[in-house]
DNA sequence: TGGGATTATATGGGCGTCAATGGGTATATG
DNA sequence: CATATACCCATTGACGCCCATATAATCCCA
């Protein structure tokens, strides 16, 4: 399986390291197994991640822009500056840097969300509520939600 | 990885001497691991910076623009002739041009945003509300930041 | 097929290495 | 000769690597 799915929850020692779930690490390249990154999502306070492959790409997309453009600054410094890439050790675990963990909220353990070609690292609680949010938005458009379920390719 | 990435807040010795953050150091090619290019932005007030390699690119960028254009001599002016090489110690350090500190208000402390292939040097309080601004702006446009980020292939 | 044995995963902790920083001294350069 | 800058050495704290353990999952053979 190569997309990140399930959910799963670990907790963060003394050093301030936590577990990337197994499954999580086999879908990350076997080259670039000790190296992912993280950035603030957008839209929820959780953490976003995936692989390094993943950042390659972004770089591309912004590189094709205008350089001296305003455009090309904002996100360039919204995106460039604001991702950190951590190390993933031998025994699969990593650090979440101090601000990341403040953004969401995250101290002694830690939610990991599967959503396909990334993930979200939740503070445990908060993780769930979203989940039940989310799923009670879908539902109220059962047939929107049908449809993207059924309708394939 | 070989791109500028994410931020650092460094401090200015007596000697006027500041580490080029260890990551970013891994960044410019091994052979010339020692020297680096410094600038004015010609959008903020801050310092831009790179491997001297990426001279070649600027030089490309700029010539992209219309010759006969006043943006061709303002730019090639502006950024050519302001560009200044710096030695990078045993112990990673550097020294940042008077002038340079002067241009962006950098005094004892200085932050790095990585901005892909090229990094930016700020005055830490300006650099992050830089940040904010931007990041600010781009939400206005919310779907092209989240494009940025999570389009795939 | 059941139950013991092997393997994998999450977690804990010791310790060496490296990064950031400070300072002394040599060297260069005008 | 005076000032600036590079090299060398030292310190501190953070992080990576190694080893260890417990629990869970898988295997495997009688």
């Amino acid at each position: 399986m190569d997309l990140f799915i399930s959910k799963y929850f670990n907790k963060i020692d003394k050093k301030g390291r936590i577990s990337l779930p197994s499954s999580f690490r086999n879908v990350l390249p076997k080259a670039n197994r000790n190296e992912i990154i993280l950035y603030k999502s957008i839209k929820s306070s959780s953490i976003e991640g995936c692989g390094v492959g993943r950042l390659k790409e972004i770089a591309k997309r912004i590189n094709n822009l205008d350089f001296f453009s305003e455009d090309y600054d904002d996100f360039s410094t919204s995106i460039f500056s604001e991702i950190v890439t951590t190390n993933v050790d031998k025994e699969g675990r990593f650090l979440i840097p101090e601000e990341l963990k403040l953004y969401a909220g995250i101290k002694t353990e830690a939610a990991f969300f599967g959503q396909g070609h990334f993930f979200q690292i939740w503070e445990p609680k908060q993780g769930l509520k979203n989940t039940e949010d989310s799923r009670r938005r879908l539902l109220k458009e059962k047939k929107s939600l049908r449809m993207m379920l059924t309708q394939q390719k």
